[in-house]
Order: structure tokens, then C-alpha cells, then sequence
DNA sequence: TATTGTTATACTCTATAACTATA
DNA sequence: TATAGTTATAGAGTATAACAATA
């Protein structure tokens, strides 16, 4: 490869990234628009998303790549709301979350803001989602085959 | 359009967004760990990439997606280590901000640094960066054409 | 009166280190 | 001894409000 393809092709990559980097920021600021009206911090309403059941705290942690001891203060957050509890598990160290049936109702009411406040891929036909989904999940895994 | 391609769609799009994010997440990450070696923290380093000659603080702040007030704490950074100076404009109420040669010369280090550790998009070829570019430019801004 | 930049301050998000309880 | 969770704290990054200087 000659060193201006190469060039090219960094300066190609340094656009993608820009894209990249801007879309993501609008998409959080849709977040943040979005769930505004419903009066949980962003933290917080993207702890409820996760909460799909009950699940460890350890996992939760996992799931929204946070430390697990700020973890521990969301969970506290959506306790005092009522919108989670904390049970436990069989391992006693372990710790589950578990949405209240409050929590459940108010997390998909808020996806569903979300969604419609992210007419997101909307300007893009189904086939080309299709195609940039597929270009992305390789530029996030480059083992990826299909 | 019936309610389950509706679904389906939103799906689709949240799939999108989830992508987009851990994408940047990662972008992010590598810049931070690029310039880690040459000692400036991000968001003086982000700046100094912006930098590329004379440029009024104003502009600065719309590059940089900053609050005007948070830029002047980072010229403030740049002029301490020696990296730019502060220059009037014509309209005296206006500061360009303008590289050193220093500056100029660890501008150059630093996205030659960022360049190499992002091998961001080299598992894709020439023909898919420039697709994918072409879509993430048409979800940026919807009404661009081509 | 409107605009550029600055100062002082405060807030949000998040991690690190040290600790407790259970295994 | 290792793992799950918690507490207290500290740090990075950023904005808001009030202000000064210039237009």
C-alpha cells in the first residue's frame, strides 16, 4: 500500500470516528430529552432499562459498564422511588435487583418515549438499517463473520 | 405499516443506537489511552486537535461542542504548558487562540499517536467505509442527499 | 443594547480504596 | 482466601450565572 492510500485511509477512519462520536452524543441527548418529563436522573432511567427481572447487582454492573459500587447507589435510587427491591439470592452474598411492579410500568413507558423520541434510523430504509447494523457489529467485532 | 413491522423497526433502531454508543465508547477510550503518554488531560488534548491555526476562542467552543466559559480554562492549560498563546482579533473583543510551534509540533505527534492506535476501521474495505460513512452521514442529518 | 470572553462556583457522572459479610 | 456488595471519598468533565470590556 502506498503511503497515500494509506493517508486515505486514515483520514477515512478519523471521519467514521467524528460520525461516530456525534451520533452517539445525540443519541444520549434524546436519552436525556426523552426520559426528562419522568424526573429520574439519566443514571438512574438507564438502570431501569436494564432491569428487565431480577438480576444481581454484580450482573447489573456488568450490563451497564459501571463499577459495581456505583451500582450500589442507583439501586438505592430506585429503591427509595419504589420502583426496585432488593432481594436475595440463594448464594447469600449475592444481592438481586427486581423492578416492583411500579418499576416495570414505568420502564416501558419510558422505552416507549424513547422510542418515539428516537425517530433515530428512521431516514434510512429497513435493507440499508440492515447493512449499517451489520458494518458496525464488524467494526465492533472485526472476528465477526455475519 | 401494521404494528409488528413497527416493532420491528423500532428494534432495529434501538439495536442502531446501542452500536453507535458502545462504538464511541470505545473511540473515546482509545483516544484517552493514545494521549496518555504526552501527559494532557482529554479535554486539553481535544482542543489542541481543533487547534490547527489562529482560531477565535468562540469557534473553539462550537468545535468542540464546549460551553465558551469551560474553553478559556483549557486555553488557560494550553498557554501554561506553552502550546498556544492568546493573539487579539481586528474586533478587540475577540482572542484567537493560535499554536505555538511547539504546539503545533505535539498536535502533529498526538493524531499521528491517535491514528495508529485506532486501527479503527481497517477491518473494513474502502468500498464498506465509504457505504458506511454515506449512511452515518444520512442519520446525522436526514435531509443530506449524497 | 448585544456580543466576546472571564470568573467563581456548583453539579453530574463515575471510579478507587477500604471495609463487611458470606463462601 | 476469594467473591458480592457497600461506604466514603475524590476526581474528571462540564455548565450556569454574574460580570467586564468592547462594539
Amino acid at each position: 500500500m502506498t503511503d497515500q492510500l494509506i493517508q486515505r485511509g486514515l483520514a477515512q477512519s478519523r471521519r467514521l470516528a467524528r460520525l461516530i462520536v456525534l451520533l452517539a452524543d445525540r443519541s444520549r441527548e434524546e436519552f436525556a430529552v426523552a426520559i426528562a418529563p419522568f424526573g429520574l436522573p439519566v443514571p438512574v432511567a438507564r438502570t431501569l432499562m436494564v432491569l428487565s427481572g431480577p438480576t444481581p447487582m454484580n450482573e447489573m454492573a456488568g450490563h451497564l459498564g459501571y463499577d459495581p459500587s456505583y451500582v450500589t447507589g442507583l439501586a438505592d435510587q430506585l429503591e427509595q422511588r419504589g420502583l426496585a427491591t432488593r432481594v436475595p439470592g440463594k448464594d447469600r452474598r449475592i444481592k438481586m435487583l427486581q423492578p416492583t411492579a411500579e418499576g416495570h410500568a414505568l420502564r416501558t413507558r419510558i422505552m416507549h418515549a424513547v422510542d418515539a423520541a428516537g425517530a433515530f434510523a428512521q431516514s434510512l430504509s429497513p435493507a440499508e438499517r440492515d447493512t449499517l447494523g451489520e458494518l458496525l457489529e464488524r467494526l465492533l467485532d472485526p472476528t465477526a463473520t455475519k
